[in-house]
DNA sequence: AAGCTGAGGTTAATCGTTTAACCGAACCTG
DNA sequence: CAGGTTCGGTTAAACGATTAACCTCAGCTT
């Protein structure tokens, strides 16, 4: 492989010179300058990036660490990180944290010693103190001290009920999630009070993120008492339909059900769900263009941005305002 | 960051010492040892591997280059291949080629110029000449010339045609995939095999690896005419389920479904489809350690490592030996 | 006792960049 | 025209490891 030193030979300059004209470091006679350029192309020259880290100090390579990449939310994420980083220059270190905390930090101090000039970050858990050579930031998780960007979740609370009265929807049961999550907190947060004064809660169970409802909501569902079931996250809402379908109900006909996240599964469901979807390309997007920002200016202010989210309307939630007898005709998705 | 350097320093002895003893490369008294690894322990000393990597020529982190991240395959499989590549020593680079072949190449030379030890690679087309300055194994797509790690698809297209006989299966129809990927004709050529003699093929549509079924496939569901439907693939499978329900037939009462490669939402699809699971995590296991030993040895003959498959049975096939008027018990799922 | 051997260290070159320090020529400028 | 500036370029010193070559000295052999 071509060396600066070859490309310099070359062009008859010295090495510094190459190194100043192929970063546009400092400026060149035209002449040398198109001599170098020549020379770099001939050669197929690409500098050598441990040299470059070496001497710099810092490398063109990102890290990324999230809690688990089987969990649905993150592969739309990963990619759209991926590919911006890569747009931007940068190589993507991608560390997997097995949903464990202290891996997590491991994870991070790997990373340190490997010099990267920034990390994505997707927390385990919330609350951690960050003290790293390194600028962070975290993706849905703000801590504090270092950018975050986030989705709305407030807002996607409210599309909801917004969408449960528009569907004539009156009385719900609330299927919420850990509530010590920032974002299951947010969602519901926004939720009710979008719904306060129209909407009423005939009910609410607090569940974990999963498909596997506990006992307690399962015998809630087998009585839902209610028109709309909204729940904090679709794996919950798929865990709710098969609970319901158990119970002999059917959907969204005798009761109505609506997630939150969108996984990739929500449309093949029976029937397709009813949603809010994450802007997950655009959060990974936004996070690298932060941390580049951030790695050009280290003493910025702290950044923060969020994102809006959408609701995607599907089968899985009836509109009562329509012939309240008939079925809803099939095939009706997106 | 401590260096080599103030390791030797407060050791009392020289880099290349330090350097040695650190890497078991050369003995020395045990006096010194002692000494040279308390100083490090004490300095919370790291090698800098950009350092190491310009002087030795290599580096200790790994490529991973993937078709397509959102595609429900791979991340099962990342998650496999970092996991076991950080207990290796080493650092993942991950690539998403996004179907591109184009891509695909580019990102080869990317990572050519961060000097890794090898790559692990997924192409997204089967046939290209390889030609790269560091080792590949593949996966799932074996590539001539260079190690390869894939699933029998041929045997799990057998499991599949085993079940539909134990079952009681007699008039099958097939769904299957792209004749042109090796895979698809594996399972095909699997299943065709074990069938041979005993099960009876209805008819047969070479549809693509996705849930939108072309029209005439469509069409072909509407009359099944066969008890059991073959897919290549999971997302056909699924595909069918809802041409199948919009054509009013129950499953698995009416006509049985079978999928191929159990993504992660096989189960939670009305009703739950039965499916032949793709050993993900041992795949990736196994092209790391493989891709670990040819960097080891890169004169040793070609390994080409096949991993077994493995039926999940499901609800969506019906038992016909069982009684035939009556519905399969709910919530039978595994 | 002279000479060889080998074990255990050290010295210094090297990997491919970046960058501070320097240098000469040309270009004002008063 | 003598004396700054600028401009465009070079020289050489890092960065932090690895490693070939060399050195020293204790222990053996004859």
């Amino acid at each position: 492989m071509a060396r600066l030193k070859d490309v310099a030979q070359l062009a008859g300059v010295s090495t510094a010179t190459v190194s100043n004209v192929l970063r546009g470091a400092k400026p060149a006679t035209p002449a040398v300058e198109r001599r170098v350029l020549a020379a770099a192309a001939e050669l197929g020259y690409v500098p050598n990036p441990h040299a470059q880290s070496l001497r710099t100090g810092h490398s063109r390579a990102l890290g990324l660490v999230v809690p688990d990449l089987t969990n649905p939310y993150f592969p739309a994420l990963v990619q759209a990180i991926e590919t911006t980083a890569r747009a931007l220059g940068y190589a993507l270190i991608v560390m997997d944290a097995g949903n464990d905390g202290a891996r997590d930090h491991e994870s991070l101090a790997l990373l340190a010693t490997y010099r990267v000039a920034g990390v994505v970050w997707v927390p385990v858990d919330d609350r951690t103190t960050v003290d790293w050579p390194f600028p962070i930031v975290t993706v849905d998780r703000p801590l504090d001290g270092c950018d975050a960007v986030v989705a709305d979740h407030a807002q996607g609370g409210a599309l909801v009920a917004a969408h449960a009265i528009a569907r004539g929807h009156r009385r719900v049961g609330l299927l919420s999630g850990p509530r010590a999550l920032a974002s299951a907190a947010a969602r519901r947060e926004g939720f009710l009070r979008a719904a306060a004064g129209t909407l009423e809660i005939a009910w609410e169970r607090e569940v974990p993120f999963s498909s596997d409802l506990p006992p307690a909501a399962v015998e809630r569902l087998a009585e839902p008492d209610c028109s709309l079931l909204v729940c904090a996250n679709d794996a919950i809402a798929v865990g709710a339909l098969r609970a319901l379908r158990d119970a002999g109900a059917r959907v969204p006909e005798d009761v109505s059900v609506i997630g939150f996240d969108d996984v990739p599964w929500a449309e093949f469901v029976e029937p397709a769900l009813t949603t809010v979807r994450q802007p997950l390309a655009e959060l990974g997007a936004g996070a690298v263009a932060m941390l580049h920002a951030r790695i050009a200016g280290p003493g910025d202010a702290r950044r923060f941005e969020t994102h809006p989210v959408t609701l995607v309307a599907r089968r899985s939630v009836a509109d009562l305002h329509a012939a309240a007898s008939a079925t809803p005709p099939a095939g009706g998705q997106t």
